[in-house]
DNA sequence: TTGCTGTCATAATTTTTAATTATGAATAAT
DNA sequence: ATTATTCATAATTAAAAATTATGACAGCAA
């Protein structure tokens, strides 16, 4: 009864068009019993006539011709899909809904995007900055596509390419700025200051200095880097940044940068993805665009 | 490459609504290797992945996403086309294109196009009114659905519903309203006025009175039945009309009717139609209404 | 009338498409 | 490691749609 096909549309379009069972078969590239056979169905399935035949002439009925219409607009939205299609499969991306922690995100996104958008100019670009478990939660539940995150993540369901490799530097207080560099493990006693619980670059710092996540450290914490290194700059303490973040944050507040000796802290930042998604060609490439803007 | 199927579409809105190959496959009534085999043909025709598969799930990838609007879009105009369908078959007309003859329009139309539209409130009802021959060769066209004229039209392509008989009447100046019924072949010594050369009541009216056809009758020939009424008013001759124009015409003229003795002169009215339009009973329903009309 | 022609419908058959059942591979959960 | 879940693949059967051949019917010309 509804079992409607693309292809008696498409035949019956023909007919309407040509009013002649064989001329219309020709133009479909079929025979004309073919033709007759479907449109005898199409009427069948419909309940009632959408050509008048007749000796001398096929014309369509009242009925036929506002099926014509409708039969006319889905087609052409058919044809659309298909050109859509075309373009559409060239690989390229339609939507990318990428993840980035805080640490990196202020630094990074201002020197890619533009480069994103220029190699996809049609993209729609929706970035989300939050701490690593969040991000890998919602890439895992496919509320994202990709994340920029420091790796590993230890997450077997995910792709993982890294991009960079960064040293982190000591912030002091200006006034410092000659004093001598001090061990990892002897930083706690200077008043390490800290991100909140949740960010990667805490446990990063925490593990170079030794020491343990679990222990209190009341007062030392701050929301963003930007805000650590100001409390620097009022004395409070000493931070570890990211070298991605010199630029930036040194520049309005009184502080001085160390870098360690070899070896050097470091951390590994890269893009992840689920290995399920079928895009990974294009997420690759992302990830080279964003590596190129990174060393710049 | 370009053959999509509205199947595909469908088990396509099923996968992405259900997320889970065999559930989608339950909701489409088939197998699950069915459904599988479906997508993949469509995901390989279009040339790129609408569903990203994951040991755990299965969503859309983001050209699926886009995709899936598109495909919403057309299944939704595909259901329209069938509901519209359903209501369609109810052997209803749509669109009804009459042609009337001038000689019966302006009297009988009024009296049912109010009963049709009653009886059919979607109708897209158009008259046109011209001579019985133009009327034939629209008919035979497809111009025309269905035609009020003067029976027989010894068309073979076309079908008949007579739908009533009516007298013709003498319409003399109202001066003669004493005076003795003439016989018919003496009418055209009184200066019968007729209608110009195409009408077929103009044929009726002379074959009536024994007239030959051929015969020049200069000055004597008005374009419509309100015309001629208006002319035998004025003492220029007399005339015949129809039984059924009496009411209309004889009101704004110094006239006087007269009816013939039996047998009187008769023209049988009917409707006609192509006897390859499929939409006989339809029609033949439309008839019984202006004949109701007619008869009122 | 009597073929002849153009045109669509129908029938028999073959080809193509889409379903089924059975089974395999991958992976998360136990 | 084992099991359960889930999707893909293969072999086969069933259904749909094509082909070729032929029939029916009306218009037209001899």
């Amino acid at each position: 009864m509804n079992n409607l096909t693309l292809r008696q549309l498409t035949y019956f379009e023909a007919l309407a068009h040509e009013g002649h069972f064989g001329r219309a078969a020709e133009r479909c590239a079929i025979s004309q019993p073919a033709l007759s056979v479907q449109i005898k169905d199409l009427e069948e399935s419909l309940g009632f006539a959408l050509f008048e035949r007749g000796p001398r002439h096929v014309r369509l009925t009242a009925l036929g011709e506002a099926f014509a219409r409708r039969a006319g607009d889905i087609l052409r939205a058919v044809a659309d899909m298909n050109d859509w299609a075309e373009t559409a499969k060239g690989g390229r991306i339609e939507r990318l809904r990428l993840g980035v922690i805080p640490t990196i995100a202020p630094y990074l996104l201002p020197r890619f995007i533009s480069n994103v958008t220029q190699a996809y100019p049609t993209i729609d670009l929706h970035v989300r900055e939050t701490v690593t478990p969040r991000l890998i939660t919602e890439l895992l539940d496919g509320r994202l596509d990709a994340a920029i995150v420091a790796l590993p993540t230890d997450e077997p369901a995910l792709a993982e390419m890294s991009l960079f490799t960064e040293e982190m530097v000591l912030v002091r207080p200006e006034k410092d700025s000659g004093a001598p560099l001090v061990p990892p493990n002897a930083l706690d006693e200077m008043r390490l200051l800290l991100l909140e619980e949740g960010h990667c670059f805490r446990d990063q710092a925490l593990s170079f200095c030794n020491i343990s996540p679990a222990r209190p450290r009341d007062g030392l914490d701050g929301s963003s880097l930007s805000t650590l290194v100001q409390m620097v700059g009022a004395g409070i303490g000493v931070t570890l940044i990211p070298d991605m973040a010199v630029d930036v944050e040194t520049r309005s507040a009184p502080v001085c940068i160390t870098r360690f000796d070899t070896p050097p802290p470091t951390r590994t930042v890269g893009l992840v993805w689920r290995k399920s998604n079928p895009m990974t060609d294009a997420l690759r490439e992302i990830g080279h665009i964003v590596r190129g803007a990174a060393q710049a």
